[in-house]
This record gives C-alpha cells, structure tokens and sequence, in this order.
DNA sequence: TTGACTTACGAAAACGATTAAGGCAGAGGA
DNA sequence: TCCTCTGCCTTAATCGTTTTCGTAAGTCAA
C-alpha cells in the first residue's frame, strides 16, 4: 500500500504537508497542492481508513441492527427495501454500511460493545426486539441512533404512519366499496401492531360501525399459516365477516389459500386486504388492496437523519417523522 | 474509551504486558494475566479495532458486494437467505460484514480501491453483473475472492448446482409425471442460465424427447409481467406445452396470472414449475413445483471459504464448490 | 532598516494497539 | 563463586494519519 510517506518523498515535502494538501488545507500552496494531488493519483495513493478512524475518531461507517423477531433475516421485502434505500443515501454522503452483531466468536460483546469496537460512528435500529435489554442500552448510550417504527426516548425516529395508513384502508373499504363487517387478523404485539389496532378501533367507531370481538384475531407477520387457520375460523362463523385485512401482504397469502380451500373466491365471495405493498402484492391476481409503504423514503430519510446526528450533533434534535403511506386500490375488495 | 494505557496504569505493570496478557502470549505469568483480564472487565475494556487493524493489517471484516442486475437489491429471496447464512457463520468466526460500494461521493473509488481503503480481509462476490471492469478487477486482485454462482479462473466458487437441479426438475415432469411437451422460458443470459438451459436440452435429448424452438422463451428473472407475455405465446401456439418451466418462483407467478386469464387451471390445463423454492413457492396453491436451493449452505460454505482464504492462504486452494439443490414436488405439475 | 504580518511549510506528538529485542532476577549446575 | 538458563516483564519502534505549534522567508508600512 502506498502511503503519504512514499508521496511525500517523491514530492520532496513533508507528511504533514501531503495530509494537508490531500485535506485541502488552506494553509498550503496552491502548487504544492496541484503537484501532490497529482503525484497521489500517479502511485494509486488511497488513504487508509483504519490510520484515519484512529486519529480523528470517525469512521464513516454506519452500523445497522435489522433482524426481525421471526428470524427472516433479510427476506423481509419491507425491511430489505428499506435497507437498500438507507444503504444508497448513506453511501452517497460517503458511509459505509456494516451489519452490527452480538456475540462474537471469541469475545462476549454486546451490541453496544460492539459498536465502540468498531467505531461505528451512529447506528440504525430496525426491524428488531426493541425490548431487547441489549437494544435498549444502545438506543440510551449516546451513540447516535435513529430508530425505524419504533421511539425511544429523546432519540430520533422514522416511522411509517401506520395509524393513517389503516384509516384509509378501513375507509376505503367502508366507505368506497360499501363493506361493514371488517375483521382484522393483527399481527403479534408491537408499537407498530398497537398503532394499526388502535386506528382500526377508532375509525370504525367515527364511522359508526360496531367491530365484534370475534373479528379481531390475534395474527403474526408474516406467517400463511397462522392465517390460514385464522381465517377459517371467521369464514365458519355464524356471521362472518365480507371484508378480513391481514397484518402484511405476505400474511395474506394464507388467507386466500383458506378462502379457495372453501371453495369461495376473492372477491366474490369474500374480500380481503394487507399491508405494506410489498412486490408480491402487486403481482398476485386479484390485485391487492394494501398500503404500500413508502420504503424508499423511510431509507432515505433514516439515512439523512443518522449523518445530520453525526454530522451536526449541536444543531440535530431528537426528530419523529411520519411517512405517509400510499393506498393501493387493488381488486381484492368488493364494491358492494 | 478505556485504552490498554488506563489498564497498565491501574494494574501497575507496562502496555505491552497488558497486550500479551489479554491476547494470552506464553511469556506472561499466570498471575499477571488474571489480574490484567479481571482489570480490563473491570473498566469495561475493549480493544480499538482500527488500532489493531492499523497494526496487524487484519481487519476481521468482510466485504460483500450484493446486487442484481435488475436491482433488486436485497429484495431477492434467495440472496437475502443466502447472505443471512453467510453473515450467521461469518460473525460466528469473529468476522464483521460490510457493504463494499463504489463511487463514494467526494473520493471516485472503484470496488478495490473500496476494499483496500477499508482494509477488509476477503470479499464475497455474488448477485451482480459479474463482466463488470470493476468486479473483474477485483476478482483477479491479490484480494481473497468467493464468488457465488459464477466461476472466475483460480478463486474459489460456491455454486448452486443448476445442471443437477435443472435435471431432476426435468425428468421428474418427464418421468414420473409424464409430460412430453415442456417449455422453458429462461432468465437472462448468464453463466447460471446457460448451465440451465444446457440442462434441459441435454435432459430432453437423453430422454429421447424432443424441444420444438418455439418451447423455449428468453425471460428474465424475478419480471412476472415478461412471464405473463411469454406464457400466452406458449398457449396460443399451435400445440402448446403442457407443463412450463419458469425462470424463477417469482416469475412463474406472472404465468399463472396468465394462465387463469385464459380461464385454465393448474395443474388440471396446464402444470407449471419454478425455481429457487423461496418462501412464497411454498405458500401459494397450488404449491409450486420447484427446486430448492440450499440457500443455507451455499451462505455457510461461503463464509467458510473465505475465512478459510483469509486465515490459511497457504493451505488453501481455489475451489469450486457445488451446491445440491432439493426437488420440492408440490402440486402444480399435473401427473398425467 | 526595522518591526509586524502573512504565507507556506515542517517537526513532532498523538491515536491504540502489536511485537521484536533486550533486561533482570532467581534457580540450578559445575 | 561464577555462569547459564528460564521466566517474566519493559523499552521502543511501528502501522498511517491528523493536528498543533513553530519558524523561515517574504511583504509592507513607517
């Protein structure tokens, strides 16, 4: 590797004055500048971030915590838009992007530990156990950290307007098309779920329209099966509902297969809805009603916002920014 | 930041003892070791990896270079599981994984330039446009190198082994279902899909079958819509097939589209295949007949490789290792 | 000519770790 | 008693940068 050493002996200048030319300081001649510059390129001089993060203690690297708690790891279309959106902002502005882990191999570290280790120079949290004490001690250290659908405290969050998001679902499906027995099939316990379940609630009461208890069910993400099961059990009901919205697209997918294993078909017989607007979603016939979250902004954004925090971590404030959903008028709902 | 200085401060001795002790040289007494580890808990100690990256120029990380041609980033089922695994072995050994870009904003570096200026030890190449200058260059540097299905002269290669698979697909729809008239549309042009298309044709030819031109399509991978196009060709033909294979799960959902849109069933009208076995292969009714690659594997056995290159680059020869994919026989092959 | 500035650069310390080489005390042998 | 080993620890150099402080030369007004 050719360093600022080798440069600074061909040009005849001292290291200190290479750093500074390369830095663009202003201290050093414009011609002294010109030459090293271009010595620089002649050897193929690259400089070593390893040397750079020790002395000035920044790394330009941005760790990321994304795993669900059902382990999909990265197959969860949502997340890895997500991810892909962060990734190309944050490079833009010069970051790099590293997965944060625990428990290595030979030496017990905690995520926190982790990220002092490699002197991450702030962390987005996705797409986890936010209860997770190890989360929880990183999202309070004072590590920048920029949360996605989840809040901390004090600390900066993008989060994806569930609650307007499962109004204009429910209204759309009550008011445009006319349905008034709803079920929705939840998934597990979060911030995310509490959101979509309190908006489920509450727009249906300004709508005037009474949800039976046995209309909500106790769902997960991303699970066909749960579903599946779910979804006979409100299709055998003695009242059963015209209209069920599943926790996610994905999810859904067992919903149609016990619907079609009762001979019924969509929407016919029996309309349906998801969440997120995933690709699947669009592609599947009938057509989709879902929301389709906005994953490119909510990359883009949580990447802005963890480089402003580094960046600028006088002027930064702990934000909340709410990212509209979009609704996908498929042709899985009945217009009655 | 508690430094290896604080901790010889406190235990009294030099930092270079400090250093052998936590890194359990033989010339350290007993005695002072415990002490030193005990202290370092203590203070909360953990070592500075640009420090020690600086030093040893090992950066126990691991560069990976994700990306599709047709930019689906992660959002691609396959090498989302196959990076989740490769990711899971690789921190099991102690190795961090980053993202390695191009094109960072004020510095043009290309992927090597990237590699170098990060100091990562090893890169995993796979999901990208492997005839691109840039990975070329990287593949033929003094880099240690995995790719993921695809083969570069003298590095080492994990690939799916999509001449078997494609074989089993085959003489399962031939033989045990007993299908005559298959068609195979086919991804974009690529060392995977040459082996493939090969494949079938042999496969065919040693049945003794016969591959009318007009059975065999150039799709793309993961573009239902191309899928959709493409089987209403197949099914207006004169005598169209009776089973068609698609490039890829994903895909092969727009030829389902396209076959109920025609008012026929599967696999009653006509069988269809896949490939890949994703999640939603398994999910969708009927359930898809498809291979199965062993995403696990190929993500373990990479991570294995290049640790391995990394590690004992003596020992270690180039190798190309295949990867048994799974025949899944759900239901959309019809048994005629 | 002199003193005060400005401009352009260099010397050296520092970041936190690793490691080769060397020192020193006590044990053991002749 | 002297010498040689061991065992245990220290000194000091080093990795590649950045940054503070210093200084020499040049400019300019008085």
């Amino acid at each position: 590797m050719v360093s600022m050493k080798d440069i600074s002996k061909k040009v005849g200048v001292s290291v200190a004055t290479v750093s500074k030319a390369l830095n663009d300081h202003s201290d050093i001649g414009e011609t002294t500048k010109e030459r090293v510059r271009q010595v620089a390129k002649e050897m193929g001089y690259f400089p070593n971030a390893s040397a750079r993060t020790l002395k000035t203690n920044k790394s330009h690297n941005i760790g990321v915590l994304f795993r669900d708690e059902a382990g999909n790891g990265f197959t969860h279309d949502f997340y890895a838009a997500v991810l892909d959106s962060l990734k190309k902002t944050a490079e833009s502005k010069g970051y790099d992007i590293s997965f944060i882990n625990s428990d290595r191999a030979a030496m017990h570290m905690n995520y926190l530990e982790h990220c002092r280790y490699r002197g991450y120079d702030g962390v987005v949290l996705a797409c986890i156990d936010f209860s997770d004490s190890g989360v929880v001690e990183l999202a309070t250290s004072n590590v920048p950290v920029v949360t996605i659908d989840h809040i901390f405290d004090n600390r900066t969050a993008i989060i994806s307007d569930n609650v307007t998001g499962i109004r204009e679902l429910v209204e759309y499906i009550y008011k445009e098309c006319g349905h008034r027995k709803i079920a929705y099939i939840h998934g597990a316990d979060s911030s995310v779920t509490r959101n979509r379940l309190a908006s489920f609630y509450k727009t249906m009461e300004e709508l005037g329209a009474t949800v039976p208890d046995e209309y909500v069910k106790d769902g997960r993400y991303r699970k066909p099966d749960m579903s599946y099961e779910l979804t006979i059990e409100l299709l055998e009901l003695d009242d059963p509902p015209t209209c069920i919205i599943y926790p996610d697209d994905f999810a859904a997918i067992g919903g149609i297969n016990a619907i079609k294993s009762k001979g019924l078909s969509i929407p016919d017989d029996v309309s349906i809805a998801g969440y997120d607007g995933i690709r699947i979603a669009k592609v599947l016939e009938p057509k989709m009603v879902t929301i389709e979250q906005d994953t490119g902004k909510i990359g883009d954004l949580a990447a802005q916002k963890i480089v402003q925090l580094i960046e600028r971590p006088r002027s930064a404030i702990a934000e909340r920014i709410v990212v509209e959903g979009k609704l996908l008028k498929g042709d899985s709902v009945k217009k009655l």
